[in-house]
DNA sequence: GTGAAAGCGCTAACAG
DNA sequence: CTGTTAGCGCTTTCAC
């Protein structure tokens, strides 16, 4: 009962063969229903499994069939939605499958997922999904040494080691700056969180400031909080903003949970939205499509990129890149 | 390279062993430094291990010794910000102690909880970690095997299988009731979502009811959206039921997502909070707290019953219940 | 301080 | 259709 150590309880393989008179291998068979065996003989079993209460230990078939169907998944965190939904995708390719997720969190931090990395490595797992294309160079050896399938997910601006499943991030800030300049707005800021940690937040502002670059523009000012995106921190973070640069016409935010608190920020101070002041996000949280004024922003197909990359993975396809998209949501506050 | 059988990449202690002239066990002691040996030893091992790039495998190891560093977690849902909390406080917990998390996503649905427990436990898991107390027959049986610890998180009202650490769920919403009921609010509704699946939704709201009908008084209306929770949801749900008894004073939500879009549908109609019509929620999200006018709602301590959870179980703590307790959050809408 | 040998519980040929 | 026999890669006594 301490958790460690075999319990009285555990009833194997052998135990159920000698309770049904029949062979190791038979049991074996009929419960993978694999091989053949008569109808008669999978009664006995079955009935010797319930009646000992039989549960099948993985690890013993794992290691002697050389082939696990656990899958490793590495998440930068359990808070962001966008990652929630990532799992989600994935869990949903993997029921039925009989695959089993074991997922550990990075906290965004490359030196945490390599140490994961390791560890899931050692499972033996039948593929490893992880976010963003940025690991450290042990990290990459590891997952090249052939063991595993590896997905990369939600980022495909560069180089993937087998399967990459996601969207052209930088592209995602380019439209989104073409889109606040086509409804003219030219004074234009920006309110983001910590962007040393999540590279894909950065090469977002990357493309946004080099499609301004491209309209012989440039942000007005800017406001970076050194710590994870949250309403609150884009409510402040916008609060700060306006203080140094009051005239502004539109705001660029990191991601919509940081445009949601700029939105509240602006509606406590009466700010008219999108005429005084126009608010453009990332993500396409639920949310935010449901302020009384949805909030413009873009949207990404993040199931379906957590489903597919497990699919693939999966399913043995060859290492390819797969664009799946993203898509503008105009909303109301720009 | 298919994911499935070895690859040649595969290298094993045996081989190490051979490549640093000394014995498997040697090998072995070293790599988990247990036991003893030379420095000199080691650092031959360690060589070996690096040049040839070893990776343990668990899956022998954990046969080996009876003994795995798994902890199974099954969820209701990944969408919903409260298991992610439970979640991260449990991945914290673990990280360090060397487990990995095995989760799995149920729906709400027990039949899948109890096929995810099942193929949990053939994975030999030192712990498994679940929400709530309500579990089907045979998940309850296979728990009670006796082989992995169990952990029943959020909701102590009921008896438990092995550790139970969370909070007295009917009790936030007689608590709920009793802060509206103070306030002077008589004429209440109740907007919620779907309560077969979602049962500690379904007690808080038995509790609210037995607070309401203390004081001689009764739900003046209802709306129950037989679909999960959300801000879409809950502003439907309010407008439904203010087109049906307009003269409500306040409304009781079934979670903080519905308490959003019950005050988003205020904003965009102009009814007056708390003045008009008062709002009442449940969870203490981080958007609740920062909407221009706070939602009054009640907070639980989610990251901490996640942590103690995994802590406890993973430390051969005697069976018990552990009441972490909650905080009624005051706000600025009841 | 170190190695040899015996399994852990199961699957995968291979005979029958 | 079914049983026997080797391992899978590692940990663990137990000698040395």
């Amino acid at each position: 009962m301490d958790g460690r150590g075999k319990t009285a309880a555990t009833v194997t393989l052998a135990e159920v063969a000698a309770a049904a008179g029949v062979g190791e291998s038979t049991v074996s068979r009929v419960l993978r229903n694999h091989g053949s065996f008569s109808a008669k003989t999978r009664d006995r079993v079955m009935e010797a499994v319930n009646r000992l209460g039989y549960v099948p230990n993985m690890i013993a078939g794992t290691l002697a069939s050389a082939g696990s169907r656990l899958v490793g998944i590495v998440v930068p965190s359990f808070s962001n939605i966008v990652f929630a939904d990532v799992l989600r995708g994935a869990s949903q390719a993997m029921e039925g499958s009989g695959h089993q997720a074991v997922i550990g969190v990075s906290d965004y931090d490359p030196a945490r997922e390599e140490e994961l990395i390791a560890s899931m490595l050692s499972w033996r797992p039948a593929a490893i999904l992880l976010a963003g294309l940025e690991h450290t160079e042990r990290a990459r050896a590891m997952l090249t040494g052939g063991g595993a399938r590896v997905a990369e997910m939600l980022d495909i601006d560069g180089p993937g080691l087998d399967l990459v499943v996601g969207f052209a991030t930088a592209e995602t800030g380019r439209a989104s700056a073409r889109h606040l300049l086509a409804r003219g707005y030219r004074r234009i800021g920006y309110v983001g969180h910590d962007l040393t940690r999540d590279t894909r937040a950065a090469k977002r502002l990357a493309g946004f400031e080099a499609a301004l670059a491209d309209a012989g523009l440039a942000l007005t000012d800017r406001d970076i909080a050194p710590v994870p995106s949250s309403v609150e921190v884009g409510r402040d973070g916008l609060d700060r903003l306006l203080a140094r640069a009051p005239d502004l016409d539109a705001v660029y935010f990191s991601n919509d949970d940081m445009a949601v608190g700029g939105y509240f920020l602006c509606l406590s101070r009466g700010i008219a939205i999108p005429d005084r002041l126009a608010l453009f996000g990332y993500n396409g949280l639920d949310v935010a499509r449901l302020t009384p004024q949805p909030i413009a922003t873009i949207r990404t197909p993040r199931v379906r990129i957590g489903e597919l990359a497990a699919q693939l993975a999966l399913s043995g396809a060859p290492a390819q890149t797969v664009d799946v998209g993203f898509e503008v949501i105009e909303g109301a506050t720009a």
